[in-house]
DNA sequence: CATTTTTGCACAATCGATGGTGCAATGAAT
DNA sequence: ATTCATTGCACCATCGATTGTGCAAAAATG
């Protein structure tokens, strides 16, 4: 039977149940009943009428109160790839692990909804935050400074806050390495047959593209602007990118540096339109990992980052008092083709 | 220059640099002031002083008192896979265009975290939730009917309050057909080499086997009980499910319905310890739509299910008032091998 | 037994916003 | 000019917890 929604119980139910008074019962309660003398009888009993009553603290009401919330923030771009929903996962077992609420959300890339989403989270009292792959990191600082927030960025780095990012120049000399080293010698890349995709104008593609053009010079003797199309972070534009390159060159260049995975899915809607003959022979490096493109039917080469690292750097920073200003750098893995790694789901347990 | 975190606003000090009463700022900045027959040049004096002090409110203290705090929850089993991120990114999309702030948490499948989880989320006074793929949805139900907390479950149904799940039981059909038909007559599959592997016992595992056994039964005229393995939901039990079906058979069966695309990953990992010529003949239809897992160099069949559709459902549902406690079941859709389908982030705008 | 110390707790202000109620000033109606 | 209705706003209790302070009663000390 539903039992009408009774009013939760609060510390002045207990109270009065108690023959104590509200600040005994909310000390008690709350852990700061040694501090405060309490006897442990007393305790002993307003703990049992508590957990025979059902109750839980009204964390507003709390929060109101002390100015703290026990919330920790994600503000991510979007849930919806591999890359950024392992970060919420991760995250989110971070937290917990602490004893706090985890809370997620996404503001799509939108600097005025990172602003604004941010701004509600402060509203909220959140207690800390973590703000990835931000388009504008040091506008969200901007709001939260004004609020005394602790976050650090991840992923994007901001210029007035402490950030973790990988190594986004040598995960990509790795990945572009690892492409043309990918072919054999008698089918030798050429300069102008390595194209990056994707990306836009944000610190991390600009450090790929550095990373890309210094060890296609070195290698390959050879690189042009030509070779770099930024698409955006967003299937559909890149996938235009591809038909229009197809449609000028007959075929796709045998080796593809794709940013982002997100990108990538424009790789697959182009494939979609096209018989599995336009990709024999290409080699594919994707900056981010995704297990499922990892075995596609031509050699994918990915670049996993870090991000239990890139996380757990990201807390020891909040942690600090008075943490320092600056970038931090958390090294990225290669991994070649047809691989399957672990990721933070098989840290929980699934009773079959 | 860090201006030190100067303490926010509140409609106090707004009120003596207005020279009005706290409760007329308040009126003025919460939108109930033609309500409250405040003067239009009173109002528009106010609201000049706020944004000029950058007021926001302080939820907290708004939700303590009107016990509303503006939240909308979904709870999610895990983050990371794509089906539920895509979930994350509709809901949030849904949440936002209603004012409210979306907040996605997950529980690990796990149903005392998944309670313990929505009674913090009560703490906070979430306004609405959603309980997606709940292991113990009626659980969890006890404690939303509790506090009077409205809810509806999505992806498994729970007896006790409105649900919205795909139609599991014609989808299974669906998909376990378009595998049987994708093979030609003559290398037509038989009863035994169509297996059904992961899932648990919960709702939507229980009708896409019974789906399954059905269409074969029909189309084949067989079926056993050992045609089914269920593996939980884990990458790592559903490789070693493969693999003992490996090391038992030497071989794949031709046929794979594989529940869920979190199993599938565990057929990723069995791919990775062997040469893809263990894979040439298969036929795989995935219960879950993943964009890559869609360009495999085998063919995949894929169930997309209608996310968007279930979630405005599930908010259809939820702004009526006295909703039924009953099931409604959402059509998926049959995903060809080779498909790109657009998801939720085709949306959102990005400036290349 | 008188005094000091310790124990155990109650009191009350406070966090920031909301909303019911009441009342003065203004304008309209008679 | 008196009465009545309307306008415009202030007052105050309230939501549920936290925390500094104060004060009896009990225990320790001399």
């Amino acid at each position: 039977m539903e039992h009408l929604p009774k009013k939760k119980a609060t510390i002045y139910d207990l109270s009065v149940l108690s023959g104590s008074s509200p600040s005994t019962v909310s000390a008690v309660l709350n852990g700061s009943w040694r501090k405060r003398r309490i006897k442990e009888s007393t305790a002993a009993l307003i703990r049992e009428l508590a957990d025979q009553h059902q109750y839980t603290a009204n964390l507003q009401a709390r929060g109101l109160r002390s100015s703290r919330s026990g919330l920790v923030g994600l503000l991510l771009p979007v849930h919806d790839n591999r890359y950024f929903s392992s970060m919420a996962q991760s995250f989110e077992a971070h937290v917990r692990s602490r004893g706090l609420c985890p809370i997620v959300v996404s503001a799509c890339r939108d600097p005025d909804e990172e602003r604004r989403t941010v701004e509600t989270l402060i509203s909220y009292s959140v207690d800390e935050l973590i703000v990835a792959g931000a388009t504008d990191p040091d506008g969200v600082h901007a709001v939260c400074i004004g609020s005394g927030l602790k976050h650090v960025n991840i992923d994007l780095p901001g210029s007035r806050a402490p950030s973790v990012i990988s190594d986004n120049y040598q995960g990509a000399r790795m990945l572009t390495e690892a492409i043309i080293r990918h072919f054999s010698d008698d089918l030798k890349l050429g300069p102008d047959e390595l194209y990056l995709f994707g990306g836009r104008d944000d610190h991390a593609s600009r450090e790929r593209i550095r990373g890309f053009r210094a060890i296609k010079r070195e290698l390959m003797q050879g690189d042009s602007d030509k070779c770099i199309e930024p698409t955006g972070y967003s299937p559909n534009m890149a996938q235009v990118a591809f038909e229009r390159f197809y449609e000028r060159e007959g075929k796709l260049p045998r080796g593809l540096f794709i940013n982002s995975s997100i990108n990538f899915e424009g790789l697959l809607r182009f494939m979609a339109q096209h018989p599995n003959e336009a990709f024999v022979d290409i080699v594919v490096g994707c900056y981010d990992y995704d297990p499922f493109g990892s075995f596609l039917p031509f050699p994918v080469i990915m670049i996993r980052q870090d991000i239990e690292g890139m996380i757990t750097k990201a807390f020891e920073i909040m942690a600090e008092n008075r943490p320092s200003v600056q970038t931090y750098l958390i090294q990225p893995e290669l991994v070649p083709p047809r691989t399957a790694l672990k990721g933070p789901l098989d840290a929980i347990k699934d009773i079959a």
